[in-house]
DNA sequence: TGTTAGCACTCTTTATATACGAGTGCTAAA
DNA sequence: TTTAGCACTCGTATATAAAGAGTGCTAACA
């Protein structure tokens, strides 16, 4: 349906104004070196681009933008591969290299790099847990109200919480429950563990402990708050660099946006698909209408565990950006997959 | 020096200004009900304030906009003390009145409710551990090569980090350690846990446990880590709706200091001192130069472990936030000290 | 002596007209 | 099929004028 020339002269178009973010004209385009055509020739083809709907005017007599279906042919079959530069590299590379601080301020850092590479804002969906077994649990009282629950994964994450000690309950109680949670659920998957809990221990613990049912709940209760990873953000004021966002108006929304939460959550939930590619309106969110995401998981092995995400204008650097981010997603799945495969 | 009606017009200039964003001009100043004099009058009297420098024009021929100066003097000498709404009361007081979510979460929600309050944005700084003291240690070995120090607090806070095993250290070694560390350590503040650990154990342990310098130098990284309590920051772009902040520049400069966590920290170290307010320049960083920045500590006993802070732009509803931030600083001594000081 | 009315002046804001330039679409010739 | 040429559109920039808000100063008034 698309010509050769078509497709050369809107990749053309789509370089030229990504770099630019100037609308682009047929004069101005005519004169680049590898571009043979007249600006007559590519007026016509620009006419035929944009009814086709790869093509927007901003107004009457301006030059062309492209459309986000003009974008997204782009992404889909117009992208040249691209590389990485050593340097690129080896920073990627250096920051799985200290293992020492723990995985997340490693995540932190991959946050960091990513935006500082690209110049846009990283999102970084930290491993979530669930997969981890319970290695050990505790129960540390703190005064006679009250006790701090202790549950200590194979990968070595803690995960802690507060809870009130029922009425009149014993050191010893206490000890002897400590060793029963410990006997029946070492081993077992924080994602199995509430269920456990319940099933397994709770007619064990009835029998031994009274007013156990309190104990219990705090108990799931811990293990359930970390069904999803961290979330790090980098680079949250580098929208202010692109010209598109001159708008107080848009940034708002924006910035808006990257405060909640719930909302990235929404944008970097893991799963098995390689990079993902969203323009403008294909995000669902009102506030990402003028940009793009580009998301990729990692994984434990065969699990998806946590997300790395650039976003950034519509017009954005997209060979760049898929390059850098398939590449540390799979550095990320290689180093976690040899951390926790062989530690289990 | 002044007389009273240049600090009544001085007054009702800023209190204008503060609500309307706009230069107040003699004719409509002189228009307000409680204003007797003819707009030549204060005129008169703006000419000597310009001059003593409370007030600035824009231009040669605009009405007049309160200086630093003229902040500082109202915030200093004109402040009518104001009082807080029964509902925000209340909101305030039932921040903590579940503490079943443990202080992290009140924190943050002072956090939030303080810049829903004010529409400004909020700067919280939650309580230092460092007077807390040690209520239990542990180690739990993760594998061959690894395990985790685990540290709680009479407070239930918990303080872990994943460290490296010595290479052939026993089960049994760490069991003993562990005593030892217990025996020894318990009821030591954090702050002194780090020369404790060195002082008191170091001679024990190393009869009994080969390699035992590594681990007690992970033990004393983890004490060390939360010198500083945590950051919490609440409604980062409600300085969009400021109409002095139009300009993107100047809300990049203030966004760019909010990513930058220890800059945060330098302006919001816990002090003796009471409310303090800093107007403008009166604040050292560059960012800053056009807000203001208001600031209390709270405090367990006669010791400030943290901090609440509003930063607007200096066209801020002072009284307001003064009387707010008071309040709440207040309420969080009382409530953090009865349960501190009971607690041990 | 303190207050106020009046007035000329300044400076910003808004509206209007004009010129300029980049770019387009269309027609006709190569 | 390609391209040169040309009229046309529209946004940007510039100049000019008019309106409006506010000032400073002078002189009159209580």
């Amino acid at each position: 349906m698309l010509t050769d020339r078509q497709l050369f002269i809107l990749q053309i178009i789509i370089d030229d104004f990504i770099r630019s973010a100037q609308p682009v004209g047929s004069r101005n385009l005519s004169k680049k070196e590898d571009v043979l055509y007249s600006p007559a020739t590519i007026r016509n083809e620009m006419a035929d681009l944009e009814e086709m709907g790869f093509l927007e005017k901003t107004h009457t007599s301006s030059g062309r933008v492209p459309s986000e279906k003009g974008y997204r042919y782009y992404v889909d079959h117009l992208l040249s591969p691209g590389s990485l530069a050593r340097s690129e590299q080896t920073a990627i590379h250096s920051i799985f290299a200290d293992r020492q601080n723990g995985i997340e301020k490693a995540v932190q850092n991959v946050a960091t790099i990513l935006s500082e590479l690209t110049s846009y804002t990283s999102i970084v969906l930290g491993p979530k847990f669930n997969d981890h077994k319970v290695k050990n649990l505790q129960i540390i009282p703190i005064d006679r109200e009250s006790a701090v629950a202790i549950i200590v994964t194979d990968t070595g994450h803690v995960e802690n919480r507060l809870f009130s000690l029922p009425e009149g309950i014993e050191a010893a109680d206490i000890e002897k429950m400590v060793n029963i949670l410990n006997d029946r659920l070492t081993g077992v998957p924080l994602s199995d563990l509430h269920r456990k809990i319940y099933h397994e221990t709770a007619e064990l613990m009835k029998r031994h402990i009274q007013n156990y049912e309190a104990v219990l709940k705090m108990f799931a209760e811990a293990a359930g708050g970390s069904e999803l990873g961290k979330l790090f953000i980098g680079g949250k004021t580098n929208i202010f660099n692109q010209p598109e966002f001159r708008d107080i108006e848009k940034v708002r929304l924006v910035m808006d946006m990257m405060e909640k939460e719930n909302e990235i959550y929404e944008l970097v939930r893991p799963t098995k698909a390689g990079i993902r590619v969203k323009i403008g309106t294909e995000n669902a969110e009102q506030a990402m209408e003028d940009c793009s995401l580009i998301t990729a998981s990692y994984s434990v092995g065969d699990e998806p565990v946590g997300t790395i995400a650039i976003l950034g204008p519509k017009r954005m650097e997209y060979s760049r950006v898929i390059t850098l981010v398939d590449f540390l997603s799979h550095d990320m799945t290689n180093v976690l997959t040899r951390l926790y495969n062989t530690g289990s």
